[in-house]
DNA sequence: AAACACGGATTACAGATGTAGTCGAAAGAG
DNA sequence: CTCTTTCGACTACATCTGTAATCCGTGTTT
């Protein structure tokens, strides 16, 4: 029952997987170069990502640092499923299929997915 | 530069994506199922993807029949796109692999990607 | 004709989101 | 000890979303 990560909280998320636990002003420090936010803006996502219960935060000295509660793997697995649900009946098939006939995958890729299979059958 | 579908927006388009042109009504009929939705919902939802410039109407005696403008193919691949930049460095190899890994993928899961890699290769 | 029903258009309204600005306490500078 | 900087807390505010309700004109029913 986490809460939904929104986009600009994922950027935020992302730098705390990256590396953790951090202060607002490192975390903003990381995060500013993609997107153009103020520090303002960046404590204001990590407020409400600690309301949602997504990260947690430690006092050291007179700030916070912030580590996340939710881990990478879980959040990627969840959205993951979402999208193979909404769009592709649950089913991992046809969005590799469609992926592949989209995306133009290139040989290599293809050689690299069959060799991931094949481990996976032991 | 189409706009985004919401995930209301996008139950709406699942039922014209899957027959059209439908009037208002006809839509409402098809997503009420799911979704318990008024009528009223389902035009308001009709009226932003028509301001999105996603649908189309056409005047079909006192009023209108609805039809998509945006291929579903378009969609799906833009979304899963949009996943695979996000997560996994726009890479497919990754995306499978978490999958495969997290959701275990049963046996028939993974001839069925196989069968699918190998006729890619041609 | 009067009352009603159906369809689109307009309006509503709370919660989420993106993006800050401001305030007050505390710590550091001089 | 005062002035300034630094934090976190609180407030702001436009837009998007989910979910309708209401209004208006025009057919439909009695």
């Amino acid at each position: 029952m986490t809460e939904r990560i929104s986009d600009a909280e994922h950027a935020v998320m992302e730098v705390l997987w990256e590396r953790s636990p951090l202060s607002a002003q490192e975390v903003a420090e990381r995060v500013a170069p993609e997107r153009d936010w103020s520090a303002n803006t960046v404590k204001t996502l990590l407020g409400r990502l600690l309301a949602k219960n997504i990260i947690a935060h430690e006092e050291e000295g007179r700030r916070y640092l912030y580590r996340p509660l939710v881990q990478r793997g879980d959040y990627v697995a969840g959205e993951s499923r979402r999208l193979m649900d909404r769009l592709f009946g649950g089913k991992l098939t046809p969005l590799v299929a469609h992926l592949a006939e989209r995306d133009a995958l290139t040989d290599q890729d293809i050689s690299e997915i069959e060799a991931l299979l094949k481990d996976l059958k032991q």
